[in-house]
DNA sequence: ACATTGACTCGCG
DNA sequence: GCGCGAGCCAATG
């Protein structure tokens, strides 16, 4: 039973599970939901469920799924600045705030060793 | 059943 | 980094 329904409970079941201060993008939300290629399901689960941390939600580019300027654009990074995270022109380093790519241990583990 | 529409992604130039 | 085109797929009319 693959229903609609299911994919977006599970959808926004990843979504609640992204941690304070990390960010992930729409394509790795599907594929942790069990939904490869499902990358505009994420966009629409968020635009209809509310209570969910949207703001934690990019492009696989680190930048916001929002236009420039936009009233959602400047929600977003403000809510991201308030809890921790660098945005830097627009955009979020997936590098140090990405939630699956956490390289963050092993960068510093590797500089500070 | 067909066409359009996206809070998307990736490869190319 | 930016624009374009193609691939993608559920929802909508």
């Amino acid at each position: 039973m693959k229903s609609a329904k299911a994919a977006q409970v599970a959808i926004q079941r990843v979504i609640r599970a992204i941690p304070r201060g990390r960010v992930a993008s729409y394509g790795e939300i599907a594929a942790r939901a069990g939904l490869p290629r499902r990358a505009r399901l994420v966009g629409r689960v968020l635009g209809e469920s509310d209570g969910l941390p949207w703001h934690r939600v990019v492009r696989a580019s680190g930048r916001s799924a929002f236009a420039p300027g936009s009233r959602g654009f400047r929600e977003q990074c403000q809510r991201l600045r308030a809890e921790g995270v660098v945005v830097v022109s627009g955009k979020v380093d997936l590098a140090r705030f990405g939630w699956q790519r956490d390289l963050d241990a092993e960068i510093w583990g590797g500089i500070l060793r």
